[in-house]
DNA sequence: GTTCTTTGTCATGCC
DNA sequence: AGGGCATGACAAAGA
């Protein structure tokens, strides 16, 4: 004990019974570290730095700490979590994102010939004759001139009430060397499509060009090219912006949507169909019509001279203008605007459903990050409570030190049952007695609930 | 036969 | 005003 009694006397007694709290503490600090029962202040653990951390992390991610702890976390307030509301996982990262779903018309082919425009291809080809008259007429048209094509347009715009008999009859004297535009690539909505479109298009030199010259017969949508020799010349307007770009698209442009995928296979692409879209594909190749999306069939029924695909991804004023120019009864127009519509609305449930997925996986990563936040923040109360317990250990014990050497104006000691030290906001500290303290408390919690409910 | 998933479509609202 | 986009809801097909 080294803090003398008399000083302590000479504090309560000389100015009543107030105790400052720098005398307290200059008293405990004045104690040696095994005083008090063996327990000092140096004792009491710091606040953990983990604490401190804690403290900072939770500013740092704005969580309000007793929330943080106690609240769970529902996926709606996890991606509110989000500053911007915005996804912070790349998209593309996270997924393939195949977020081009609009991929350029003609941008790869995987025929060489059509790096060919305009060449003989029966000069270049080594093939026998078997194969050439099996070649799709994609394989054959390079040489022709786009105003052909633009009169085929006109003239399968003007076969409304055409037999498509009588089509493929024309189909079936040309041999298939009519100008069908079969390989071009990459013309589809979807990712998926697109793909499939860019193995489509290889066909090369596939043993399956066989098979695959029906498929050519069914290119565009509108799939009855006639062959040109035998169309007589409707309308020129070649000098139209869209309908020269049409025409050519036409030309270079693959309207097959579907391919054997040995057709694919053998071809330079390395993309392949999954196993159960092959399976899928597979069952139905056999019957070209069920090929054919709802559409297509639609489209190939009315004649609508362009693919499904062109439809779609064709610029609205490149739209306009080609309902505009080209004679269209009201059934096709209304067709060509339902396909439109229905293809971009289809790109876009595509892309939602993707956006959908990405968000959700965000979402599962906040979740995962607030829980293991949770968790740090658990043990970090943890410690506190076991500070706060070591604190309220050694106040008890320098509370009881505190009355061991109290005396009275008698020199009695001080009974703590009946006396208690106070603290004031002022820092000074006064033994009081505990009646006094108790009615003090009443007063002061009432006193604050009622600010509380102000 | 039931359930789940995928995909296309429609309706609607917003830009 | 028209077109495009986003998205919820529904249905069909397939696994």
């Amino acid at each position: 004990m080294t803090v003398s009694f008399v000083f302590l006397q000479r504090h309560l007694n000389g100015t009543g019974t107030s105790l400052s709290l720098e005398d307290l503490f200059q008293l405990l600090s004045s104690q040696p570290e095994n005083s008090l029962e063996g327990i000092s202040l140096g004792d009491i653990p710091p606040f953990p730095g983990s604490i401190n951390d804690g403290m900072n992390s939770s500013a740092h991610y704005d969580v309000n700490f007793s929330q943080a702890i106690s609240h769970d976390v529902n996926l709606h307030e996890a991606m509110l979590l989000c500053p911007d509301n915005t996804l912070r996982r790349d998209p593309v990262a996270r997924t393939s994102q195949p977020q081009e779903p609009f991929l350029q018309f003609n941008s790869h082919t995987t025929n060489p010939e059509q790096t060919l425009p305009g060449t003989n291809l029966t000069g270049f080809l080594p093939v026998v004759d078997h194969q050439m008259r099996n070649l799709t007429s994609q394989d054959l048209l390079h040489g022709l001139d786009i105003n052909i094509f633009d009169e085929i347009n006109l003239m399968s715009l003007a076969t409304e009430g055409f037999d498509p008999m009588e089509l493929s009859h024309l189909f079936e004297e040309s041999d298939s060397d009519s100008g069908l535009s079969l390989n071009s690539s990459q013309n589809s909505t979807s990712v998926t499509k697109s793909n499939s479109s860019v193995c489509e298009g290889a066909i090369g030199s596939s043993s399956d060009l066989e098979s695959l010259s029906q498929h050519a017969l069914e290119g565009a949508v509108g799939g009855y090219y006639p062959e040109p020799s035998k169309l007589c010349h409707v309308d020129h307007r070649s000098d139209s912006g869209f309908h020269g770009d049409l025409a050519f698209q036409h030309i270079l442009h693959n309207h097959t949507y579907h391919l054997e995928p040995s057709a694919l296979e053998s071809t330079s692409q390395s993309f392949s169909w999954p196993e159960k879209s092959q399976k899928i594909r597979s069952r139905h190749f056999n019957d070209t019509d069920r090929n054919l999306s709802r559409d297509e069939r639609r489209a190939k029924a009315l004649h609508i001279p362009f693919s499904v695909d062109e439809i779609v991804r064709m610029p609205v004023d490149s739209f306009n203008s080609m309902l505009s120019k080209y004679y269209l009864t009201d059934r096709q127009v209304s067709l060509i605007r339902d396909i439109r519509r229905r293809g971009k609305n289809k790109v876009a449930a595509q892309n939602c459903r993707k956006r959908k997925l990405d968000i959700i996986l965000n979402l599962e990563d906040d979740v995962c990050n607030l829980k293991a936040k949770k968790e740090t923040l658990k043990r970090e109360r943890v410690q506190c409570n076991k500070a706060i317990n070591i604190m309220k250990q050694k106040l008890h014990y320098l509370y009881h030190d505190i009355f061991s050497r109290l005396r009275d104006e008698e020199g009695r000691p001080v009974n703590p049952n009946q006396y208690a030290v106070q603290c004031n906001h002022d820092g000074s500290v006064l033994i009081i007695p505990k009646e006094l303290v108790t009615s003090g408390n009443k007063k002061e919690n009432q006193k604050g609930k009622r600010e509380r409910r102000n």
